[in-house]
RNA sequence: GCGGUAGUGGUGAAGUGGUUAACACACUGGUUUGUGGAUCCAGCAUGCGAGGGUUCGAUCCCCUUCUACCGCCCCA
């Protein structure tokens, strides 16, 4: 009958205490391993000058040009709302000029919070979601992109997760970027009418987008296209060839996938993808993504440098953990619940609560003035495993009842007893048994 | 931005153009007045997403809108 006159905003999710468990989890399984790969936690702006993300992702990305959450605020500023995370870190990079002498390179940081995309929710694609990502600045070497790889991998393996699938592909340097770019004009052009009109569309703006479509009309052309493989460089080969050897040598298992393309503009080299094998899951089935990327540092005013990083999806991860059944078990259950009897007793209910508090158990209380029974059944559903009681009878011979909820017995403890030695009752109730 | 499906209480849901909107779970209270997972009893939607319209009358028909889910685009 009470109907909410707010709803949350479109694409966006509330997260209850039996989900915020699951996060802390993963979140905390992020900062233990990653902290193991020597990456340092940095937290910067959710939002940040338009300019920022703009100027990054390329202007004729989608994320640029139709799903910025962007705004003017009271200054006329236009902002927008982070739609990724390496943009907001290398402005902090550049700003903080951690590219100076003092510090370690590569320079590697992690990162985790919300991001924000305006597009249409459908499966694993939200308006907020959440990335947990890494960057390292500061080094070209082929070992980096492996270990970086090799980290996300086993973070999904400590996670409890199997059945993945890491693909990789390179989109080389420049050169490589520009040589390949012209063959695909030049093969796919001739067949032009016969694409996909989101395809010839993207022949002019985008011609490697023509390799991701799904629609079969270009897959035929796509099987036979021409390989990025065959247009590399000399050096971007020897940096592929390196980071296939780094990946066999660690026992990583791989696909490589040519027809791999990113979202955002500024990758080269190396780029991969993480993602499930689960058909039930296709449409949010990629959780992670990332890759070398050049540029950005001096597009934001710092000097030339290297970078490598991924994303991953958190949505989508937990969603997975959750289809596999490898989510951690929550457990709410109190320690201790404090039955009170009769409003006299209500002050000495909270002093044995705080007490049995200051030990470090869970401990509950009834505040309503329910029957003792009522009070009972909220233990029970609680799983507490001790209640205490204290009523008339208790309060006035300073006592209280312990009752153990696994074997139903219950002994009566002196007040003075319970706030010095609890634990101590607690064990010898335990030898009991 | 485009297309499809859906929207009934705290939850899962049944239902019909016409006096009191099933059932189940959960919850609350009771089952000798201070003790828990069982049984039994009782209570629990002036309301069927919101706003209009059609009609003597609409939760059920029509329109709009919001939201969710799914697909395209794109992506984590």
């Amino acid at each position: 009958m009470s109907k909410s006159i707010f709803q949350r905003p479109k694409g966006t999710a509330d997260l209850l205490p039996d989900q915020t468990a699951q996060w802390q989890h993963v979140e905390s399984v992020a900062r233990l391993l990653f902290g193991d790969y020597n990456f340092k936690e940095v937290r910067t702006p959710i939002f940040e000058n338009f300019d920022v993300f703009s100027r990054s992702a390329g202007d004729t990305s989608d994320v640029v040009t139709k799903e910025m959450y962007d705004f003017h605020d009271k200054g006329d500023r236009h902002v927008a709302l982070r739609p990724e995370g390496t943009a907001g870190i290398v402005r902090a990079y550049v700003e903080n000029k951690l590219f100076g002498p003092e510090f370690d390179k590569p320079y590697k940081v992690f990162y985790m919070g919300p991001m924000f995309r305006y597009e249409r929710p459908q499966a694993g694609r939200f308006r907020q979601f959440h990335q947990i990502g890494v960057e390292a600045f500061g080094s070209n070497a082929p070992a980096l992109d492996v270990e970086i790889i090799a980290m996300a991998v086993d973070f999904f393996k400590i996670l409890g997760l199997k059945n993945l699938k890491v693909a990789i592909n390179t989109l080389g340097d420049r050169e490589s970027r520009d040589a390949y770019r012209q063959a695909l004009i030049d093969y796919l052009t001739p067949h032009k009418a016969e694409l996909s009109v989101d395809s010839q569309e993207r022949l002019d703006k985008n011609p490697l987008r023509v390799l991701d479509s799904k629609d079969p009309r270009d897959q035929v052309f796509v099987a036979d296209a021409p390989s990025i493989l065959d247009y590399l460089s000399d050096e971007a080969t020897t940096h592929w060839q390196q980071v296939k050897a780094l990946l066999q040598a660690l026992a990583i298992d791989f696909e490589i996938d040519t027809t791999m393309v990113r979202g955002l503009d500024y990758y080269n080299d190396t780029i991969f993808e993480i993602m499930t094998v689960d058909e039930n899951l296709k449409g949010a089935a990629t959780i992670a993504g990332g890759g070398r990327y050049s540029g950005l540092v001096s597009e934001f005013g710092g000097p030339e440098t290297a970078g490598f990083g991924f994303g991953i999806g958190v949505e989508r991860l937990i969603n997975l953990l959750n289809a596999h059944d490898v989510a951690p078990k929550v457990n709410h259950d109190l320690d201790f619940y404090i039955v009170n009897i009769g409003i006299a007793t209500d002050l000495v209910a909270t002093q044995i609560v705080q007490s049995i508090r200051s030990f470090g158990y869970i401990a509950e209380r009834d505040y309503l003035a329910r029957s003792a029974k009522a009070q009972f059944k909220t233990a029970d559903r609680q799983h507490a495993k001790y209640v205490v009681t204290i009523g008339e009878q208790e309060l006035a011979n300073h006592t209280a009842k312990i009752k153990n909820m696994t074997t139903g017995q219950q002994k009566l403890v002196k007040l003075a007893d319970l706030y010095t030695d609890l634990p101590t009752i607690i064990d010898s109730e335990g030898d009991e048994q």
